[in-house]
DNA sequence: TAGATTGTTAATCGATTAACAATC
DNA sequence: TAGATTGTTAATCGATTAACAATC
């Protein structure tokens, strides 16, 4: 009954955290402090005492966090603690390079199929998948029950790539055209776009 | 003398306004109103007003903006009304697509070379391009004197090719390694990494 | 002119930080 | 035990919004 809503920018950060998390891990450590976290990510240990204070208590006075059951924890929080299947729509270079990127498998997704309006490019392969048409996007996303896609086509095409996988029941679109997306209520969109990331630099050099 | 200080949070919009008038100016459009393009972005028209304020003013009342003096302002402010020339570190599929990606050309970048340190990978050609050994890089870098650099390699080699294209000059990395880099004061970094964008969506689903 | 929309001020809202009792 | 570090409260800081005079 009782939902405490999250502050949309601390739902932001506990990715990087997450992240950090797994890369000690990796690294064999064992436990950390709120201090020690801070630093290697440029972020208060206040800060980061209070994000986690929002969804529980997982650390210990004294001695600081179990890196191995704060990362589970995290995991649990943002859903990843499972695997997600996506599709990307475009098969270009950016989707051909997101297809076949090794590194989702370990972080809680997987892309399934790859889909292209380019008569040339359909029956082609990508990595491990087959290109298939556009035109059969609706079907196969709706078959599959997924919920989460990535938008790889021209600006010109993307709003209407979204509306279509709207309507085929996707609820989480990563779009990597330069481009804002309208989408109903209920749906996600984050934005990868370079060249933002890019400008905002240079306006300091 | 007197150099007002900025919000990074506000500089940061600023890239994405540029971006909207830049499809609007696309779209044939000729002036816009702050509310017009705060619908489009799903941004309040008294942010837009205010943050464009802290730059100078470009409006009239009653009648808004004009889309091309507005992007022309933005784009000088941004330092992008020039093109900067960069560096991509790491051949694999990401560092291959930024590095033929038609996207940079007319939004101030320009990828003018690529290194690897696979020998089987140096000398081969990836767009316009010829792989180029890393062990190069310093050198390379110096004697065109670029200040923006991409690194797209492993996360275990990202540190250390990040100080290198610092010691080199560079002053600007887009990261597209999954872990955060250490640079000194005065180098930027920004990060692109797709899993956190799907992770902060899948708390929501 | 009347209507529209800016730039800016003041009010509100939210996020970050500092500090510390609790306790491992 | 003494030292360290959490979770939380209160204080500070900063960002967003609402409102409106100015004016095109």
């Amino acid at each position: 009954m009782e939902e405490k809503i999250i502050p949309d920018i601390i739902v932001g950060r506990m990715p990087i955290y997450l992240r950090a998390l797994q890369r000690m891990a990796e690294e064999g450590r064992h436990t950390t402090s709120s201090q020690e976290l801070g630093e290697r990510l440029g972020i208060s240990a206040a800060q980061i005492r209070k994000d986690l204070s929002q969804f529980g208590e997982f650390g210990k006075q004294g001695s600081g966090y179990s890196i191995q059951f704060l990362a589970e924890q995290i995991s649990k929080i943002l859903k990843v603690n499972r695997v997600w299947d996506m599709a990307v729509v475009g098969a270009g270079d950016i989707g051909s390079a997101v297809a076949r990127y090794q590194g989702f498998a370990n972080r809680g997704f997987n892309v399934i199929m790859i889909f292209d309006n380019d008569p040339e490019k359909i029956g082609m392969s990508v990595g491990p998948f087959i290109i298939q048409d556009s035109a059969t996007l609706e079907t196969a996303i709706q078959q599959t029950g997924i919920q989460v896609a990535m938008i790889s086509v021209p600006s010109s095409e993307a709003q209407t790539v979204a509306d279509r996988l709207v309507k085929a029941g996707i609820k989480a679109i990563l779009n990597y055209a330069p481009i804002s997306l309208n989408v109903p209520e209920g749906v996600y969109v984050q934005y990868i776009d370079p060249v933002i990331h890019l400008q905002r630099m240079t306006y300091y050099l």
